[in-house]
DNA sequence: GAGTTTGAAACT
DNA sequence: CAGTTTCAAACTC
């Protein structure tokens, strides 16, 4: 194998030989550009005829490793240890410093590459062995990189947005990477200017092959690349602009390749979504992976690295170029195609980041990714894999967020108007902010049902939409919203969220905290930790507060029968198809007041109800009211259609009841309002909904990972509202902690969920599986 | 906006 | 489980 004395031709022999043995290699031989591989290789040839080339091969012992290398790299499975093969010195002298530099940023990509490209490389040609130190040298970095990454990602989302920027930059830079690697290991001897030669259409059979392989890192980042379509035409409005501005910074950086960049950039996207469309099999999860990975590089990138803050965009331009060179390995080689190489730096950059952009949605989307995490362990991210480092990650917000708030913000932002007015303060507060804010909290929101749909397939679709509907409020309807319930409520509570001062957030206290959603600018908190940042913190409270009370982050108000609400109804005051969960114990405000949690949950007072003097508009404790007893709420849950007439009288009643209200209240224009729609509408009462009001019902549904269920509940809840919440409880563990409750108060819905029904259940029965999802939200476990 | 009231949550 | 304290929302001025 000690190809250095052997000469040129029969290196391009060998080369040829290892190409047919990876498979890979011949497609790209068999492909139309072959006379480009011709080039190529003569190239090559020249290349080996240099004195560099001849040092290298002095340095023969590398050499031969790598065509080892190259037939284990071949091998999908054995990612990680290629790298390290390649570790030599040789790079340096080459390239020189910079490259060193460049090359652990470089590396980054090669990890989940490295296989591939170590394989390939080694394998291609001898000339390819600059570039093949260099990727050795890459993956070393990379793996130490990584680690930094990992907590880079860490990061909340929130200051996610702090970082945009030095992602977006380091994001390219990264991008160019992996796309070096991507190409590089597949072009192999082709090397890179057929890669970049290559149509995307060849070059996406050439990926297919590989990826059929097993060169799950070709499929991330083809993934990636659609995620990156995805974002670019669904969110990515931020990320493209950040990309663009990164790209364009890059650019502009490198004057040489400026314009070639740019055509890259143009190209580049049809090519990636060619390259896509290709790669679709692969899972989605090994691209959200590689973009966590290269996002977490881009973000933990080294300060060696250089992207530092303000670093520059000049060791950005320049490691694209070092990026450049390494993926095609010779900076003579580049030379010839350079133009060809600005462009796909530029593609690579854009696309790469797109990937980011897009992979980083998908780990909103995806939290799951459970079988990414193999991809991912590939990497020292791994860990990532797991659901922790997912969650810690981006993910992280999305996970954790998921599971801080799970299904509750959801459901709470969704049922509760305060939810409600949460997303709309977030998309009508200011730009900046609100984006920042808004990116928090929807993120959270996605999160969330991201979470959801993985957690519960079936809801999926339904989650998804929610979250689209989520969206859409926020930067729709939500101000519009806002506005209304800003202004025509006149309540500055729209905006404002918590005023904890001292509970840190931490605990029910803190409304956000209580309906699981993070904090968000609106908040006057103080010394808050009900942020993404401190995702592991407001995890861990939460189990602690669950394992006091299981239910306390369930929905305070239970919605039990309908039938009841129309039969009680009648007394117009009667929600009751609805009851506070544990009741109140008013003693001064009469649960006239919000003091009064059932009143605030706009349902009667319950046996329950330890409140002393009670005159709830909504139903007397005493039973002047439509006090709904156990039985009853048992009956009650028998009609699921019921339901939604219930809640339509009790909206109404409540309404009546309610002096305050806000018109807006009751209409729920956002996707949660299906929802909030009914629960709202219960409490039309008043702008806000009553604080319990929320927390409990999204609360119920967070834990149980009824948020899911909640998008079905959003649709169904129509036709069968209640049921799916008394389910819940019911389902959930603590259906019966409701009980518990001090007085023992029986929590009527418990009853009406647990046992009951079976025939208008079934559906529900669904839904409780879903509910397993629970778990998810704290993944961390 | 500051201060008071209120009752849930948390603590003992 | 009961009593007390803490807390933050709701409310009043």
């Amino acid at each position: 194998m000690e190809e250095g004395a052997e000469s040129s031709d029969s290196v391009a022999e060998k080369v040829k030989e290892n190409q047919k043995g990876k498979g890979i290699v011949v497609v790209v031989t068999d492909t139309p550009e072959r006379s480009k591989n011709n080039q190529i290789t003569t190239s090559t040839n020249k290349f080996e005829d240099s004195p560099v080339f001849n040092f290298l091969n002095s340095l023969s012992p590398f050499e031969p490793v790598k065509s080892t290398h190259i037939t284990q790299t071949i091998n999908p499975l054995s990612f990680a240890s290629i790298p390290s093969v390649f570790t030599s010195p040789h790079v340096s002298s080459l390239k020189g410093s910079r490259f060193l530099r460049r090359h652990q940023l470089a590396d980054p990509s090669k990890p989940e590459f490295a296989t591939d490209g170590g394989n390939t490389i080694d394998t291609g040609e001898p000339t390819i062995d600059t570039d093949a130190a260099n990727n050795s040298d890459k993956p070393d970095g990379n793996l130490n990189q990584e680690g930094s990454i990992d907590e880079a990602f860490c990061q909340p989302s929130y200051e996610f947005s702090k970082l945009e920027v030095e992602l977006s930059q380091s994001a390219v830079y990264d991008s160019s990477c992996l796309h070096s690697s991507l190409t590089t290991s597949y072009d192999l001897s082709a090397k890179h200017s057929l890669k970049y030669a290559y149509t995307s259409s060849t070059f996406a059979l050439f990926i297919q092959e590989a990826s059929q392989k097993g060169l799950y890192a070709s499929g991330e980042n083809d993934e990636g690349v659609n995620q990156i379509d995805q974002d670019k035409e669904a969110t990515g409005c931020d990320w493209e602009s950040f990309i663009s501005d990164a790209t364009d910074l890059l650019i502009s950086e490198s004057p040489i390749n400026t314009e070639s960049c740019k055509k890259s950039v143009e190209s580049g996207e049809s090519f990636y979504a060619n390259v896509s469309n290709n790669m679709q099999n692969m899972d989605s999860f090994s691209a959200a992976g590689l973009g966590e990975q290269v996002g977490e590089r881009s973000t933990s990138e080294n300060p060696s690295s250089q992207l530092g803050e303000g670093s520059g965009l000049k060791e950005i331009a320049e490691t694209h170029d070092i990026v450049a060179g390494c993926s095609t390995s010779n900076p003579s080689e580049n030379m010839d195609d350079e133009p060809e190489s600005g462009l796909h730096r530029g593609v690579r950059r854009r696309c790469l980041v797109f990937e980011m952009a897009g992979a980083l949605r998908k780990h909103l989307d995806e939290n799951s990714a459970s079988d990414s995490s193999l991809l991912m362990q590939s990497d020292g991210n791994t860990s990532s894999g797991d659901g922790q480092l997912i969650p810690t990650k981006d993910r992280s917000d999305s996970s954790r967020c998921v599971l801080a708030g799970i299904g509750l913000h959801l459901n709470a932002l969704a049922t509760t108007p305060k939810a409600y007015k949460f997303v709309a303060k977030s998309c009508t507060s200011a730009p900046h902010e609100d984006l920042l804010n808004n990116s928090s909290a929807v993120t959270m929101l996605e999160r969330e049902i991201s979470t959801v749909e993985n957690n519960v397939p079936p809801v999926e679709d339904d989650s998804q939409a929610s979250g689209y509907v989520v969206n859409e409020e926020i930067t729709q309807s939500s101000p519009k919203k806002k506005r209304s319930k800003l202004e025509q409520a006149g309540e500055g509570e729209a905006c404002k969220r918590c005023n904890c001062k001292k509970s840190k957030c931490l605990k029910l206290y803190c409304e956000c905290f209580a309906a699981g959603v993070y904090c968000v600018e609106p908040c006057s908190c103080v010394d808050c930790f009900n942020k993404p940042v401190h995702e592991d913190t407001v995890l861990a409270t939460r189990k602690q507060i669950e394992s006091r009370n299981p239910l306390a982050f369930a929905p305070k108000v239970i919605r039990s029968s309908d039938s009841l609400c129309e039969t009680r109804s009648d007394s117009s005051k009667t929600p009751a198809s609805a009851r506070h969960k544990r009741g109140c114990n008013c003693k001064k405000s009469g649960c006239l007041k919000k003091y009064c949690e059932c009143y605030q949950g706009g349902v009667g007072c319950s046996i329950n109800c330890r409140c002393e003097g009670c005159k709830n508009v909504f139903g007397r404790k005493d039973g002047s009211g439509a006090i709904v007893t156990e039985v009853e709420l048992e009956e009650d849950e028998g009609d699921i259609t019921e339901k939604s007439t219930v809640d339509r009288s009790f909206q109404k009643t409540a309404i009546q009841n309610n002096l305050e209200q806000n018109p807006d209240s009751a209409l729920p224009a956002t996707p949660l309002q299906c929802l909030r729609s009914s629960v709202q509408h219960t409490f039309s009462s008043k702008n806000k909904p009553p604080r319990s009001s929320f927390p409990s019902i999204g609360s119920s549904f967070g834990k149980t990972g009824i948020f899911v269920a909640r998008s079905k509940f959003d649709k169904h809840f129509e036709t069968v509202p209640e049921d799916e919440m008394p389910k819940f409880q019911g389902g959930s563990p603590n259906s019966g902690v409701k009980s518990s409750s001090p007085n023992s108060k029986r929590v009527s819905p418990h009853h009406s969920g647990l046992g009951t029904s079976p025939g208008v259940r079934s559906g529900r029965k669904l839904i409780l599986q879903s509910i397993p999802s629970f778990p998810s939200l704290t993944p961390k476990h």
